[in-house]
DNA sequence: GCTTAATTAAAACAACTGTTTTAAACTGAC
DNA sequence: GTCAGTTTAAAACAGTTGTTTTAATTAAGC
């Protein structure tokens, strides 16, 4: 029997094969043959290392989740101007699709578990999805003077979150519909700025006015 | 060999159970068996209508597309505020996502197709995605002062169609995430007023001058 | 160098996939 | 009733899946 051990090359290999293979097909779609082949190891190889697939699929899970886990920009969020700290959010997250980012798979993955959940999908969204989504809603009840779950400020929410992800998920889509866009760096940056611009026209101007006020 | 009737039952059946299931599984992982079983069909009852599974989907698509076209709502944007305007098609294409809606699948085989494109993507994309998308950008033209090819009218079509679909794909996310929203029609209203509320904020502030103005 | 354990490799397993085959049942015209 | 054509039913096929088994290889301790 294998220890937890991060020193294991193979194991290692395997995990980030793993990360994207899930990513690129989802939990079922995605074959063992195919991790094992990318990690130039023996079909046997999962089995012996994770029990099963349904194990290296959560290990590799819960490798996401510390990947996205980032307690230093919450604290830096707290010391900003909230309009600042929405661009910084945005780009924040805009940056985890970005395929050249390490961490790119745990946002694929999630799209996976959208259209197909497996029995992770709870866990999936409270400590990857969650997190993220709380900070955001901190950051736009502060704008908008509401607290941040008060049901217009998760509306708002959700609209910020949706043009992000949707930027993502809908890739191939926009790209079709929209060939002159080529996503590069640049371009990416352009798009946080619109939906930054796009979404603060609301929070700004419905602002809830407050005694002491702006 | 059977011709294309629309009065056969068990092709109809046929072709009814796989919108279904092809909905819920996408492609790859829907089974000839499934549909079949929900048809009430024999396995064999796929390849003697359709061929194979391929030409059953194609099929699928065809009345996809089908459904999807409105040409009377077409027109009756060009006479109408682009404002109203602009809400009447954010709750039009929320409707479809509505799973009381019988065109409802048609939406989620599309969020299929993008995590997972099968070969028929480019079609889905352009007969269905595409008109739709084209009618959103006259409308957000107008409101922009802005031709609808131009690349602001495009983000900001993107950043409309981004919220409506995120309330579809993430569905189950964002009923995790707020679990006190329940999705009934009157929610589906309030929400659709939202996203027409929040993106009418940049739309029309941001309404670049003519000289005949307002 | 032998022994014991950990790791890899290859082959085989049962379950499931789309598809085909083969035969049975049904249909309607004469 | 007979018979051609259409439609169903059941069984079987080949290929792929996750997993297991069995054997070979490697590594370490003494």
């Amino acid at each position: 029997m294998p220890e937890s051990a991060t020193a294991d090359p193979t194991r290692t290999k395997l995990l980030e094969a793993a990360g994207q293979v899930f990513a690129e097909r989802g939990f079922h779609d995605a074959t063992v043959r195919e991790i094992c082949s990318r990690a130039e190891a023996n079909v046997a190889a999962v089995n012996y290392y994770f029990g099963d697939k349904v194990e290296l699929y959560e290990e590799v899970l819960r490798q996401a989740v510390r990947a996205v886990h980032d307690d230093a920009l919450r604290e830096a969020l707290n010391d900003m101007d909230p309009r600042q700290a929405l661009r910084r959010m945005v780009r924040h997250i805009m940056g985890r699709l970005s395929s050249a980012n390490k961490a790119s798979w745990t946002m694929r993955i999630m799209a996976h578990e959208m259209v197909q959940p497996t029995p992770a999908f709870a866990r999936v969204v409270d400590e990857i999805v969650a997190p993220t989504s709380a900070m955001l809603r901190r950051v736009i009840g502060r704008l908008l003077n509401l607290p941040p779950d008060h049901e217009r400020t998760r509306l708002c929410t959700h609209s910020v979150m949706g043009q992000v992800i949707h930027y993502v998920q809908a890739r191939p889509m926009i790209e079709r519909l929209w060939p002159e866009l080529k996503m590069t760096e640049e371009t990416m940056d352009r798009i946080a700025q619109h939906i930054a611009d796009f979404s603060l026209a609301y929070l700004t101007s419905y602002r809830t006015p407050r005694r002491k006020s702006s």
